[in-house]
DNA sequence: CATCATTTAATTGTCGACAATTGCCATGAC
DNA sequence: GTCATGGCAATTGTCGACAATTAAATGATG
């Protein structure tokens, strides 16, 4: 129990300890400080987190409805493990969602919302500049750009959808295979572009652009865990 | 139980007693027998279906995370009630997320899917000339049509998400706005182009169909709204 | 030696009771 | 008359214990 992040530990406003310990294993989970694949028990789990059973329950409960965990009646539950095949059903989930919040921000963002927005892009380019954790932190970072204009996007249900559910899977697959440091800069110039048509109200172009953003990081996806496969032969079936 | 839809009805694997609760209540909610925005208290519900509070709270847990109800810490849940704002952004999701169905589905789906596909026209089509309760039946078999696609898509994150979450919160809005019978005729002609379009492996087509045909029954919708409202004054701000 | 049945241990599901927090209502002061 | 303050009832959150189910371990049998 290292746990590093704990973010919100700061935060007085969770109430209970169902909340609580539910926020813990979320972030244990993405972290991979739980191994996916792993058996999770419910005794286990109470006497790590000092707890008793019902709230641990509640928590996994909520775990298991972001899809997080996976549990089957009297057996036990067991930590999810993306396979390269729901890794796509993701992406393609969020081409299609997030190319329609692309939409909706163009046609609602107000100016301060979009300022918000090419502060987070500033901040992104003076992390680039350091050269420093690029990786890591840029992948931190563009969740943070997707984030901003799904809040943009000003539809409460499109916000729960994704940024409850689908970016703790899109956090968890990138620890689960690793993925780190893709294409910055042509992310970056990408981004720009998107803001640039929000903020003209350019709806169509920002879907577009959004829509091509995804489906090129899907992409480099497959085109990366296709060298991991096989880094020697380049032509296979195909 | 007329209802054509109910397969959990038949279903004896419902393992656990919390599982069963779950279907009734979320049973209960969308037919309308548990008032929308109507305060629901544990110990109440505990005695109405003779059983404890532990099952119950993982049952409210799992309504919870459906949308079917909305709940504060140490306040209590209430049945949720859907404002105008957010049908159109249930609408909003479902044109993004069926079209999308609509492409993978006309990439996908089997000949034997298609033919599935079919019979389910062919039934709605005998219940047009039937012409008996063909409001509601349609409605419901609409969703049926709607579901049969997305299950073709072979995408399993969004089956998740369109079956288990959002047709639930449509079925909900039918009975809260008592949504009854509309344009059954044109919707059946849009349903044939889908299918046709799905059988001859045009995505494109299909992903343009099905988006148009989920963005006119939003339209319809917005227009029986507003002749709700003010079924007197023809022009008002606008 | 392999296979199958039986027992057994562990985990999950369920229950009732206690503690903590909230909202309401009455009482009193300004 | 209105507002603040205190107590009170009800509901939610938490806990430990018991029952039901499952998976594994053990032994018996072909």
């Amino acid at each position: 129990m290292t746990s590093v992040a704990t973010e919100q530990a700061a935060t007085p406003e969770v109430r209970t300890l169902a909340e609580r310990v539910f926020n813990q294993l979320q972030d244990a989970i993405v972290r991979g400080e739980l191994a996916p694949g792993s058996k999770i028990t419910e005794p286990g789990l109470s006497r790590a987190y000092g707890i008793s059973r019902g709230p641990l329950r509640e928590a996994m409960r909520r775990l298991e409805s972001h899809r997080l965990i996976q549990r089957v009646p009297h057996v036990g539950a067991r930590v999810v493990q993306l396979s390269m095949k729901e890794l796509l059903e993701l992406f393609d989930l969020r081409e299609a969602l997030e190319s329609m919040a692309a939409r909706l921000a163009a046609e609602h963002m107000t100016p301060e919302e979009i300022a918000g927005l090419r502060e987070v892009l500033s901040v992104h380019e003076r992390q680039a500049d350091l050269r420093r954790g690029e990786a890591y932190y840029q992948r931190e970072g563009d969740l943070d750009f997707h984030y901003q204009i799904v809040l943009g996007s000003h539809n409460k249900m499109l916000m729960g959808l994704l940024c409850d559910d689908l970016y703790y899977l899109v956090r968890l697959y990138r620890t689960q295979f690793s993925a780190s440091g893709t294409r910055p800069q042509r992310a970056f110039v990408e981004h720009h572009r998107i803001v640039d048509a929000i903020e003209a109200g350019d709806a169509e172009l920002a879907e577009l652009l959004m829509r091509r953003h995804v489906s090129a990081s899907r992409a480099n996806v497959v085109e990366r865990y296709a060298a991991t496969l096989e880094p020697q032969d380049s032509e296979t079936s195909r």
